[in-house]
DNA sequence: CATGAAACTGGAACGTGTTCCTATTATGGA
DNA sequence: TCCATAATAGGAACACGTTCCAGTTTCATG
């Protein structure tokens, strides 16, 4: 609920604030997608934001909600650039998993960034639920909108549905991040999950 | 794959290395019960447990070890007690229902357990892929147990529709168990899925 | 029983997330 | 412009997971 904290596009604050708070998610993802969760370390962090420890704390309470706040911001990138083309495939489940493949294609070409935001979505606890709830909005709103192109009134079912999915995609995404499933076998089991959901 | 890791049950060792085990994880469950994965310290265990630390570690390589570890043996008694009795209800899905709400019941009845043991096993790597697998296998094996009771040949349908539904009880054990959705929202998103996926 | 290997103990030590403190610097209103 | 307040820098300190080590005990084997 703090405006710090919040996710829509750095709203509040200074400009001065709002580039320290641009740096220190720049250096996050760098740090990421250099070597996923264990790279970031605050220290490291800090240091290439050019910030003070102390700072970087005052910015984000806890590693858990940097990264996750770092998660929100790509995720509304890549959610925007989505947005701009309509979908191909004649039914749902061709347009669902065409969404699907190019959402995983991207975060499998990132397999440390991936990770290291993987692992923090899966670790946040409630005071992060803010942040979790925004990318949560994000991901059924992709879904539903692969679903039903164009159509704001969505029934309950569609909603459960996108919801399924959703976390079909995220328990394959933990088995693929922690090395206990292949890219493939991650892309078979949605589009199984998919199929099974979707029957057009 | 090592012996000592081994889930199913102290299979070998001598029999104070056996006691050694079970002492270990009983601590860990104790420490988990009363104030779940924080207060899982890896010392606390050890003096619990009446063991030092470095015993500890040379039974269980980490923390996620330990925590897993322990998931699986108190899995295989849930398992064992609700493999005695046949499952009530006339449809799959009722069925399903029964075994998916009883199961969540046991686990809230036990939050700061069931929190740490979720969160252990989401933040476990490949090198826990092992215990994470038994851990799969019998949750499958509970569920096509409730859609197709006594019946030995599933069908590919079968086995990924067990899958998703194995998948959507994670996802809402870890929104739960971090504080992002109450209870009863959990169950009513689990009995939803089913309904989606098992149409009877 | 004697002996060498393996396991165990007790505790020091290290790394990283997190907290805290003091001095310094930016900021915004009178 | 000047001042009060907040924000930042720099870094020490603490907690807990993890590693490591020296000395001791247990145990299998000849």
């Amino acid at each position: 609920m703090s405006s710090t904290n919040s996710l829509s596009v750095d709203e509040l604050g200074s400009a001065a604030q709002r580039d320290r708070r641009k740096r220190i998610l720049d250096a996050t993802i760098a740090l990421a997608t250099q070597g996923g969760f264990d790279a970031v370390q605050m220290r490291a962090v800090a240091e290439q934001a050019d910030v003070a420890l102390g700072t970087l704390y005052r910015y984000f309470p806890s590693k858990i909600h940097l990264l996750v706040s770092a998660l929100a911001r790509e995720f509304e990138r890549a959610n925007a650039s989505i947005g701009e083309r309509p979908v191909p495939g004649d039914t749902s489940s061709e347009r669902v998993i065409y969404v699907l493949r190019k959402t995983t294609r991207g975060l499998q070409g990132d397999p440390h960034l991936t990770e290291a935001l993987t692992r923090a979505f899966m670790f946040a606890d409630a005071s992060v639920a803010a942040e979790i709830h925004t990318v949560g909005i994000l991901l059924t709103r992709m879904l539903t909108h692969a679903m039903h192109p164009g159509q704001t009134d969505l029934t309950d079912d569609d909603i459960a549905i996108a919801r399924v999915i959703g976390d079909v995609w995220l328990s394959a995404l933990v088995g693929w991040v922690t090395g206990r499933t292949s890219a493939a076998e991650t892309a078979a089991h949605m589009e199984k999950a998919v199929h099974l959901l979707l029957r057009d």
